[in-house]
DNA sequence: AATGAATGAGCTTTCATTCAT
DNA sequence: CATGAATGAAAGCTCATTCAT
């Protein structure tokens, strides 16, 4: 991960505008998860911002707030474009695979840094807070699990949605970890690849 | 994951002695994963260890040593299992099996915590210890790679072994996100579901 | 003290009129009598006026004036009274006990507020403004000596006047202590009672 | 009040040993006083003390912590003050005049600085820190109104020793806002104004 | 006049590390 | 080896004040 060192150089996350809560979210997303939350300071993320460390407090009000910010967003954003990815595919195996993709999206792509967040940072947050986002993930799950129900009734898969989705997931999440868009192999070779690992035998 | 007031109460992690330096990244081990390497106080980290901290700097350097202890014990020992793992199992595919076994185990059995250190307290690290660690985990890697290689030509699995290993890596690894031995799965049924979805069809 | 909301439940400060510089000074009274000058945000000030807090800036210069606005009412007001109070008796005595009643008016009536931010907040002032107090309460001080010198005259009291107005002068403004007027004894009497204490014997 | 730029210009309180932790409360009593509670900084404080402020931490728990201290001794010491007052006076007469002479000692005297703090910073505390002193208090103020009902009894008073005692109190209190030992009056001669204001006529 | 975002200095407190005992 | 007082840099956050609108 090069030094990035004005905002500019930074990805939007989302559709996240480019109001100041906006630029503060973007530049947070790629500090916390480059040093960790703790290990970033607010002096740090309003330097890269361009603005002074107590301006920071007028828009969120506090550090915690700005994490909480983020990872909100994370899961919001890709909601949708999971939403999106469903409704746009015809057939339960069209919708498998498009789900896998728009996850390969979510986190190889522009919302990448906020969803390392979500995961990375998550003891971070307050038991409370933890709480709340599950809330929201429950609803981003429960669009995996709705199509996954229908796919073991066709036979499609052969284990448990649950369990699927699980390993699945954790083999989509982990590319966090060693995909790199600019190999040899893409987004939809992968979604391909992982696809073929689901199906049934 | 319970409250621990006492050093009595955490497993052992590997083979990890009694010793003091044991003893601490016993404490760390768990106190990192809890809380955070930047959020625990070596004051923290000092009172589960039952001595003053102070104390501490005696048998680590720094507190980053402590963190670099934790995780080349992690690499260490479970590298020493996969060995074993290996050697143990008769024929390609009974190896393969007991590698993800062996893997599940590392990562929620008793050096489940320090397994998570590793892997979510990656970037508190310098890049050149991180740079040391990665050395280590190669060979670690190359004990899978050799077996997936032969595997490849035996027709066992039908990607490439970096790919293959990489997403069946993230499947276990994200185990210790969901997985809870007291639930009605054993490791072995684990195993047994990802060996599946590894398989060529 | 209740918790105040909104500035109309608070009183008049003397003749202080309904002008934003007189909202201002009301609820900063109250304030700094509840929390303390320096505890006092212009936040909060502002809050109680009803206005931004850069409003605040449009009528005072600064926060320090605000508390040199709030004294100089309690002084000017107070001294207004203080006259009204000698004018209107007749002889010695009779002006004596006038003052006293005056003076514990002030403290535990409309002005109480205020004036106790007069004698608890004075080391919040700096040098040059307590002087310019000093000046003016030199004048409300000498309206209380003419009197005594009189009465030390008449023999109506035995001390040095000097001496007779500091500790009368502290029986009276220790009062915002611990006088209720809620309470069985009423000003009145409270007056009668000190006018005892300080009467020859 | 001359600028104080060394610790070892500072009056003992009380009988506040050379200990780390009566250093710094004397110090704080003397800065308390002067510039108010919340006007004063640890890093003043610390400079004065002659320690790093991150030291202060060591000793104290939090600056509120510092003011309670400073508080609790005042308390603390005067009411033995007032307890062998008491005692090695024979006669009401002379109790209440050992009383009145123990009370100027206490607040023009060593343990001034502390008591000026306990009166004007009484709100920086938490109510349950007030609640807490507050019953200190109570005992205090019982030896006062011990030897109160006793006079009243004898007729040595002829007010109720309750208000008798606010008024005198008072007077006493004040004090601390205007005598200056260096002045023409003793503290005897003050304490034998102040009983003759006190005795029933 | 009024607003409210922005400032930037300064606040209390934390904490890894040192070192005399 | 162990202690624990002391350090001092740095943390998150506050707040009086300014100023473009």
């Amino acid at each position: 991960m090069a030094e990035v060192k004005s905002l500019a150089q930074l990805p939007q996350i989302g559709e996240l505008d480019d109001s100041p809560r906006g630029r503060v979210m973007r530049a947070a997303a790629y500090l916390f998860r480059k040093n960790g939350y703790a290990s970033t300071t607010v002096r740090e993320l309003a330097q890269l911002v361009g603005i002074q460390s107590g301006s920071l407090f007028h828009h969120f009000k506090s550090k915690d707030d700005i994490l909480l910010g983020v990872m909100e967003e994370a899961i919001r954003y890709n909601t949708l474009r999971l939403e999106q990815a469903v409704q746009q595919a015809t057939g339960t195996q069209q919708q498998i695979r498009a789900l896998i993709r728009a996850e390969l999206e979510s986190i190889n792509g522009d919302t990448g840094v906020a969803m390392a967040v979500l995961v990375f940072e998550w003891d971070a947050l307050s038991p409370e807070r933890q709480n709340y986002l599950l809330n929201m993930r429950k609803h981003y799950e429960q669009i995996w699990l709705n199509v996954l129900e229908r796919a073991r009734e066709e036979n499609l898969i052969i284990h448990p949605p649950f369990i699927w989705r699980r390993l699945i997931g954790g083999a989509i999440s982990w590319t966090v970890t060693w995909y790199k868009p600019e190999g040899s192999m893409t987004l939809d070779q992968l979604a391909d690849t992982i696809m073929q690992m689901g199906k049934a035998k």
